[in-house]
DNA sequence: TCTGGGGTCCTAGGACCC
DNA sequence: TCTGGGGTCCTAGGACCC
């Protein structure tokens, strides 16, 4: 291998949730671990949150799926135990695997809730490298309770295919010598950036392993699936160069909350409602990034065939106050829905700019005093908590006054399709 | 009795302008 | 009114990720 080729490590915590509650309840005292159990972390039925978030290998072991419906994994699992979702905590272990990680280099990507890219280049050799990832896998393991999985190789790409070489608690190379060996065997599913709609494509031409994809004319690739078609070429092929960005984060593009409630709903005044309380946490989150936005977009799940469908509209100036945001909601909101039952609603926002530089129109709205009260609002809950001010008109409604994840646990970069 | 919620990027088509 | 092209902006939807 070339001195001159980077270094890099990605770390990915095996069943992340499920090994962080683990964890947790261990150090409580728990007797049992839910890691060596039939276990999973799922959202609430009753509130129609039911999913599979994670799940221990013993659930695996059954075809359980994340993603997947409780009742479906309670189906091939009859006594897979439920653990609800804490967040919170989530977050302190995402926390403090991050600061072991700057430990080592200052050069760290956070991916995901569960997933690091490190540059370790300049660092240690390269014939170090597996050595010092199993060092750092025992001290994570060691000193956090939690086992990851740690892929080495020179781009960012290859080290995350190769932390799913092996799993859990293991370390695995996929150098580019590597990729014919370790790789190309490989189901196509399995390459990143492959989903359904590509996966059933590429078997539809007869590609059925990432070798037979990165063995295919690029032209055809092309002619098929446009810019998509390069990208899957240079992924089968091992070819990504996008540097580790210790950036916090990357520019917000946009900001949204949606929500799934736990009763269709059929009437305007309760989707009002509704968007409502999407829209004082996704102004309050404009606010505090300090943004303010020119599209704002509604999306409308249907109760019967969950399929959804959404409508936007761009306005003339930035807005930041959750009422403006609210009442343009309400536009679309009566613009776009058909008046079928909704399971499912979702405000976000885009097309951003800083704040600063917003010049309020002289025919809109005065939001200036509108802003104050925001502002005075933002305050409070800041202070005293999400909980303690919120609009009369949800007393009594069993709505929540807020909806969605506030700050850190929305502040999550979303990989794109460039790693 | 019932499938979450947070993102980014790309594309196609229509409106409109030159 | 016919013919055509190039460009931008906006919107809806679909792909993917965790």
């Amino acid at each position: 291998m070339n001195s001159k080729e980077k270094l890099i490590f990605h770390v990915d915590v095996n069943s992340a949730f499920l090994s962080f509650e683990a964890v947790y309840r261990l150090q409580h005292g728990a007797k049992v671990d839910l890691r060596d159990i039939p276990s999973a972390v799922a959202g609430s039925q009753a509130t129609r949150h039911g999913i599979i978030l994670a799940k221990s290998a013993p659930t695996k072991k059954y075809g359980v799926k994340t993603g997947e419906a409780i009742w479906e994994a309670k189906r091939k699992c009859p006594h897979l135990v439920i653990i609800p979702p804490n967040y919170a905590l989530y977050m302190c272990c995402h926390h403090s695997l991050v600061e072991l990680l700057k430990g080592f280099t200052d050069r760290v990507q956070v991916f995901s809730i569960d997933e690091c890219f490190i540059d370790m280049s300049g660092v240690i050799e390269a014939d170090q490298s597996v050595e010092t990832a199993n060092l750092l896998r025992e001290r994570i393991k060691k000193e956090l309770g939690f086992t990851v999985s740690i892929g080495i190789s020179t781009n960012k790409l290859l080290a995350k295919m190769a932390s799913e070489l092996k799993k859990p608690d293991a370390v695995s190379t996929l150098f580019p010598e590597e990729i014919p060996e370790k790789m190309w065997p490989l189901p196509v599913e399995e390459l990143y950036m492959v989903g359904r709609a590509t996966s059933f494509k590429l078997h539809k031409m007869g590609i059925d392993t990432i070798g037979s994809l990165a063995k295919c004319d690029l032209n055809l690739l092309k002619y098929k699936f446009k810019s998509w078609g390069k990208l899957l070429w240079d992924y089968a092929n091992g070819i990504e160069d996008s540097s580790v960005s210790s950036a916090n984060r990357e520019t917000i593009k946009g900001i949204g909350n949606s929500t799934t409630i736990h009763f269709d709903v059929e009437d305007k005044k309760t989707a009002y409602q509704i968007l409502l309380s999407l829209a004082e946490t996704v102004g309050m989150r404009l606010r505090f990034e300090g943004l303010c936005c020119r599209v704002v977009s509604i999306s409308i799940k249907k109760a019967d065939d969950l399929t959804s469908y959404s409508h936007q509209l761009k306005i003339q100036s930035p807005i930041d106050s959750t009422t403006a945001i609210y009442e343009y909601c309400k536009q679309l909101f009566d613009e776009a829905w058909k008046g079928e039952p909704i399971r499912h609603l979702g405000v976000r926002v885009s097309d951003l700019s800083p704040a600063s530089h917003v010049q309020l129109s002289m025919f809109e709205r005065d939001w200036e005093k509108q802003k104050k009260i925001d502002r005075a609002v933002d305050q409070i809950r800041t202070k005293f908590g999400p909980g303690s001010i919120f609009r009369s008109n949800f007393l009594w409604t069993g709505l929540a006054p807020l909806e969605g994840g506030l700050s850190d646990d929305a502040a999550f970069p979303v990989m794109t399709s460039i790693l």
